[in-house]
DNA sequence: GTTTCGCACGAACACTGTTCTACATGCGAA
DNA sequence: TTCGCATGTAGAACAGTGTTCGTGCGAAAC
C-alpha cells in the first residue's frame, strides 16, 4: 500500500482504492482462506459468509470466482487429493504402497476436520480425486489383482477412507468442545458397553474391552489390510 | 381459534375438540411421517417445516417430542435398525448371515434415500443401533474370527454400508430430477473415462470397462465378501 | 478522453433449526 | 360443578444458511 492508497483510505474511510489494498481474490485464495478455516474450526464452520468475512468481502463476491458451494467443496477436495503423491507401482511391494496411499489420503481428511463429509457427497468427477483413483488403481494391478477386483477394491478403499474419517472427525468434535458428559477415555466406556442389559446385548457385553481396544489407526490398518490381503490371493 | 371457530369445526366433523379430530402428535407419529416424506423426497427434504406441515401444525410443536433434529435423526436411524431382523448365530453358515445383516441394513437404508447421512453423523450410541452390532458381532465371532478381528470387522462392515448407501443415494439423485447431462448410461460412462489423457490416466483409460462393470449391488457384495472371506482365515 | 467490461458488493429472498411466549385444552382435585 | 394446573399446541420471531439482483466503481481498451 503506498502513501496515496493509505491517504485515500484514510481520507474517505476505506471508499477509494480499496480493492487495491487487499491482493484480488481468486479460486486459489478461496480454497487458501477455506482450508485454513476448516483446519482450525472444522467443516462446519465453512461457510460462504464465514469465507467471506474472512477474505474481508461480501458473500456475494465470492460467487464471481466459485459457481457453487458444491462447487468450492470440490475445489477443496481437488487440492486435497492433489497433495497425494502416488508412487510407481511396484509388484514387489504393492500393498505397502496402497497402505501408503490410504494413509496418506487418511492424514490429509483429518487435517481438515469434517470436510470427508463433502468428499463423500460429490460426484468422483473431478480430475484430481480420479489421479488418486488411477494411482491406486495401478498399485492394487501391479498387486496382480483381476483387474475388475482391483477396480472394486479401489472404489471400496477410497470410501471406507472417507467414511472412517468422517466418524473420527465426529467423534473428536464431540470430545472436544462438548459441554455436557461425553466418554473420552476407554475405562468409562467399557463400563457402559458392561452395563448393558446382557440378555439384550451379550455379545456387547461380554467383549466390550475389545470393542474399545485399538490405539490410533489401529482400526483403519486392520480393515484396510483386511480388503488388501483379500485382493491379493485372488489373482 | 376462537369459540366460532370451534364451534365450526365441531359441527362439520367428527369429534369436540381440534386435536382429537386428527391423532394427537407423538414420537411414534413424528418418526411415521418422516420416514414416508424421506422415502418420498429423500432426506434432504426432510426439515422441521415441511414435516410439520405435513403432520397439519407448525414447527414448534415437533419440539415437545423431540429435543432436536439430531434427536429426531436418531429416532429415524433406530427405528431403521429395529426393522432389521438378526439371526441367530450359526457356525457352519456365519458367513451368509453375515451377508445377508448387511443386506438388509443396504436395503433398509436405500429405501429411505440419503438417511444414512445421518447415520454417518450419529454418535453409534442408540440401543437399535447398538442391537445389530451386537447381532452381527455375534455372528462374526460364531465364525471363529478372534474377538478383536471381530470387534474391528463389525465397525468396518457398518460404516462401509452406511457409506455404500449414501454413494448410492447421491448417484440416484444425481440420475434423476438433474436437468443437465448427466451420464446413466454405462457406454458413455466407458466412453468419457477413455476420453481422459492416457498419459495422466493410464490406468483408468485402460481398465474403463472394469471400473464401470457390475450390475446391482455386485461392488457391494465383492467388498463385503472381502472384509469376511479375510476375517475367517485369521482365526 | 471516452467507452466498455468485469469484478465487487450491499441488499434482499427463500430457506434452515430453534426458542419465546401466549393460549387453549384436558384432567384431577376441591 | 368449578377451579387451578400441567401439558401440548402454535404464532411470531431470531440468528443463521446459500444464492441472486442490481448497482457501481476501477481499470483497461479504443
Amino acid at each position: 500500500m503506498n502513501a496515496k492508497e493509505r491517504r485515500a483510505a484514510r481520507h474517505a474511510g476505506d471508499g477509494a482504492v480499496r480493492t487495491r489494498a487487499r491482493p484480488a481474490l481468486s479460486p486459489e485464495r478461496l480454497v487458501d482462506t477455506a482450508l485454513a478455516l476448516v483446519a482450525e474450526e472444522g467443516y462446519e464452520a465453512l461457510t460462504m459468509r464465514r469465507l467471506a468475512t474472512a477474505l474481508d468481502t461480501g458473500p456475494a463476491s465470492l460467487y464471481a470466482h466459485v459457481v457453487n458451494k458444491a462447487d468450492l467443496d470440490e475445489l477443496l477436495i481437488s487440492r486435497l487429493c492433489s497433495e497425494v503423491v502416488l508412487p510407481t507401482p511396484d509388484p514387489s511391494s504393492w500393498s505397502e504402497q496402497a497402505r501408503d496411499v490410504c494413509a496418506q489420503l487418511r492424514e490429509v481428511y483429518l487435517r481438515y476436520p469434517g470436510i470427508s463429509r463433502a468428499a463423500l457427497a460429490m460426484a468422483p468427477t473431478a480430475l484430481e480425486i480420479l489421479r488418486v483413483n488411477d494411482g491406486l488403481l495401478g498399485v492394487l494391478l501391479a498387486g496382480g489383482a483381476a483387474p475388475v477386483d482391483a477396480a472394486y477394491a479401489c472404489d471400496a478403499l477410497v470410501l471406507y477412507v472417507a467414511a472412517y474419517c468422517l466418524e473420527v472427525s465426529v467423534a473428536r468434535a464431540r470430545s472436544t468442545s462438548d459441554d455436557l458428559d461425553w466418554v473420552v477415555d476407554r475405562d468409562e466406556m467399557v463400563r457402559r458397553f458392561e452395563a448393558l442389559p446382557a440378555e439384550r446385548f451379550p455379545y456387547i457385553t461380554r467383549h466390550a474391552a475389545q470393542l474399545t481396544a485399538g490405539e490410533g489407526h489401529d482400526r483403519f490398518d486392520f480393515t484396510v489390510g483386511l480388503m488388501l490381503d483379500g485382493l491379493a490371493p485372488r489373482a
